[in-house]
DNA sequence: GTCTATATTATGATAGAC
DNA sequence: GTCTATCATAATATAGAC
């Protein structure tokens, strides 16, 4: 028989309420951020968009630029891991294959967090000083990472020449484009850039326009 | 001599201040929304960036909203402007050197007009009523006059096949990339994207890119 | 951990003097 | 055409009850 159960259990559920009122509020953070930008964002509207009482947002996170920062982080993080997991999935297969698979999961892992390219567009619009804890903490290294991608790749004729930091820029970018600009491309196409069918298309033609072909 | 000269000058003097008010109001107001979006903006930082008095825009413009749609005229209008002058300039030239001279006029537009991509993409993360609104007064024309460079560039073999209007999207998100994000390529490259030389790499590594290659 | 209540500041819009 | 002054609302942040 354990001594207090009644407590233990009321422990444990408060630790779980609190951890999923936090996470809702991380959650709301992520859309509200990449939709309005920082000064754009109320902690107003996130709380509204979790469901939870305002004054939560203090308590949890300590300020709106501590929130900011935390969703950063939960950006960057979510991306690094799943390319990182998605590579090690990949071991044994051959370099050509990997490259184009990685570099599918680029494009897959811009559908999949639209919202993360859109708060990069914000940062980049917004405050120097956020902007620059972003590329200390994380594309610094990132963009060291995806570099080493991208010249393997265009030893492979997977991608074109020149500056690997700089086709990483063209590369993000066109493969985000459909998703970031997803209400546009509904107006003038009609269709979902989120249609398994549309998707497919996009990769193939993501994949074909940087792929070297004179190699 | 003239009835009442002083009277006319005041009238002329007071009718070109207006003008220059109204201007630079709708010139700062095209930075605040393109960095801050619709709802992040305040007609205050606008006034604040324009040096005027914050109720001179309700004056010259009646509203946010309307002030709003005023940038996009302006916006779109200096976009689509500029890209009929570029062809009309072009006139009697062969058909594959306007093309390629077209497409890279679209670059050096969005390097000119990096607040015209960030304002799409804020326009694209907020209320689905000024989008239609966009969408119905400038896209669709504009997109389908892109598409039709677009279809002449795939018969050339200057673009790859595919869906034109969804070749537009990559083609626009790669080009304006490095000035959309303008502070991230600084911090991570150590270069200027309006410099000259960068400018010019990034020519042409949009326009190789894009190539096709196997035609 | 969550709530209500509130202090302080900033917002969009307008009224009226000059 | 431009200004000051102000209204009504909404923002961030915090204090204190439960």
């Amino acid at each position: 028989m354990e001594p207090h159960p009644v407590e233990y259990k009321t422990e444990r559920s408060e630790q779980t309420r609190s951890r999923v009122t936090k996470n809702a509020i991380l959650e709301a953070a992520v859309v509200e951020f990449a939709n309005l930008g920082f000064d754009g964002a109320t902690t107003r509207g996130i709380a509204a968009r979790a469901y939870v009482n305002p004054a939560l947002i203090a308590h949890h996170f300590g300020s709106k630029d501590a929130l900011w920062k935390a969703v950063a982080e939960y950006l960057m993080g979510m991306a690094a891991d799943r390319l990182r997991r998605r590579r090690a999935a990949l071991d044994g297969v051959d370099q050509h294959s990997v490259l184009r698979l990685l570099l599918r999961e680029f494009v897959l892992l811009s559908a999949d967090l639209p919202n993360l390219n859109r708060f990069m567009v914000q940062a980049n619009a917004g405050s120097p000083e956020r902007m620059h804890w972003l590329a200390d903490r994380f594309l610094q290294p990132g963009g060291a990472m995806m570099a080493d991608v991208i010249v393997e790749a265009q030893q492979a004729g997977l991608l074109p020449q020149g500056d690997p930091l700089h086709i990483r820029f063209l590369f993000l970018s066109a493969a985000a484009s459909i998703f970031t600009f997803a209400a546009e491309f509904e107006e003038l196409t009609g269709t979902n850039p989120h249609d398994a069918e549309v998707l497919d298309r996009h990769i193939d033609l993501v994949l074909n326009i940087f792929q070297s072909k004179s190699m």
